[in-house]
DNA sequence: TATTATAGTTACTAAAAAGATACTATTGGG
DNA sequence: CCCAATAGTATCTTTTTAGTAACTATAATA
């Protein structure tokens, strides 16, 4: 990630924090939940491993996300929000609601963007 | 920008639209008046030309914004919300919140990684 | 005739983010 | 002795995003 640290517009900071790419996602799924590594996982199916541990990594440095690693074999790591984390909550779920309302609007957008794009490559 | 059609949570779908890098700061501007291109970019001194157009380009195929062009020497472009961008208003001014209460704790998990990065690179 | 103002575009390059794949550690159980 | 389960790392490649710098159009003005 990119890292910026001279903000003049405070909404930089909640984006600079809230967009990586599944870093949203991860949050919503933390909001109502303890989960473990594995479980965040299975809910958020196209991520790697890889990708996973990164995001929630950049999370906890911020002080979004809290990490508890039990000491157990096989190991059982259990990832929740923290009080920064949870002062997100009403924005995430208006952000989630304005995504349930537009949807439509937004996938017809990119389905567009996808197309036109195919049609370059053809050129 | 990736273009992802298929959403599996509702938050990305308004992640997707709001994450490029300027488009919060270009959408919080917009939020209370109608700006042309030029007195944007005097609100954003870092952005460049490209990325103005560009990430205005994006907005308004995602029908957050309008654009007027009037048809004049020199040109006059105007760039306001639409209802779907108005829609978002609550959301944004939240994240806008949330980034002025929690300024400082991000700012120094960056500088940290900054510093880190910087001794990596000695290596 | 040159210059200014505005809102761009284009081509090229550099940097950052993401993806793919293989690898690690540990211990209980068969 | 080998395998499964969990939560990761490490390395390399590809894709995406952003930055740089030069170029365009037009009419009014000096």
């Amino acid at each position: 990630m990119e890292i910026r640290i001279k903000y003049n517009h405070p909404i930089e900071v909640t984006l600079d924090v809230v967009c990586g790419k599944w870093k949203g996602v991860i949050l919503c799924l933390l909001m109502d939940q303890t989960l473990r590594f594995g479980e965040l996982k299975k809910e958020i199916p196209a991520i790697t491993q890889k990708m996973l541990t990164q995001q929630l990594r950049e999370l906890e440095e911020d002080q979004l996300v809290n990490r508890v690693a039990y000491n157990e074999i096989p190991p059982r790591v259990e990832y929740s929000l923290t009080a920064y984390g949870e002062d997100l909550k009403p924005a995430l779920e208006m952000l989630k609601e304005w995504g349930n309302n537009h949807i439509n609007v937004v996938a017809e957008s990119k389905l567009e963007q996808k197309l036109g794009d195919l049609q370059e490559a053809d050129d």
